[in-house]
DNA sequence: GGTATATTTAACCCAGCGGTTATTTAACCG
DNA sequence: CGGTTAAATAACCGCTGGGTTAAATATACC
């Protein structure tokens, strides 16, 4: 099976835009066109076109043709990637839970004792 | 409890970076200065600390101080909030294995019958 | 203080991004 | 055919991102 080419950097830069975000969110509903797709935002038409290729080159959404419309869908397979990628860190925010919930233990343990306010060294 | 405030398009900026993300995979394994964060690459000391500076403004990581050096370790809190954000999606891909899953069967019982190949149109 | 090491800052360069308006292409409708 | 709607492309603009080299800062060591 072939190892998953690093579609990441691409990626990640299409997901850092917020407009596509939420065009991702929206199609997360179903399928639309462009002019449907562009209705929430205050941009031009050519602005939301380039958005769109954008996701369409990172692989995030594919586009298919009906009569005028460009209906939009999302493409799952990157989505995965950053899944994956990101479950390998998953390590690190359970272990900062785990050190929080010893913390928050030990402060109330204190908070028996006396509740001094700690000063600036 | 505080709504996560929106730091998604600055996590995701700084992870549309490939050496970015080697350097996280590298701190994954634990602290490190920034010298030694550097090694792997044929890049000049300024190009890595404004990767660094990238990283901790997007909060991925944090540095403290010893000595000259400058240890940098992986703050899990951004890590987290893209893996919420990407698990929203998940039934996508789901979905989209299972229709594979479906495909392969239908392909399988398919090739019972006659294995012609397909022609451009 | 003087020097060596670690790291950051400053100043600069060029490519690419996100937006615009104006124009073009494609498809339907009558 | 001509007109309308949907969408993409072209050409442009200002800003940021990722890199460079050179200089500044911070800390240890002698």
């Amino acid at each position: 099976m072939q190892m998953t080419t690093d579609h990441l950097s691409s990626t990640f830069a299409a997901l850092a835009d917020p407009t596509r975000r939420a065009i991702l969110a929206r199609l997360a509903t179903g399928e639309a066109p462009v002019t449907e797709l562009a209705k929430p935002f205050d941009m031009s038409m050519p602005a939301i076109s380039k958005h769109l290729k954008v996701l369409e080159r990172a692989g995030l959404i594919a586009r298919s043709r009906e009569a005028q419309w460009r209906p939009c869908r999302i493409e799952a397979g990157r989505l995965k990637e950053v899944a994956d990628w990101v479950e390998e860190y998953r390590r690190f925010w359970e272990q900062s839970l785990d050190r929080l919930d010893e913390y928050l233990k030990e402060l109330k343990h204190k908070e028996k004792n006396h509740g001094r306010k700690q000063r600036k060294p």
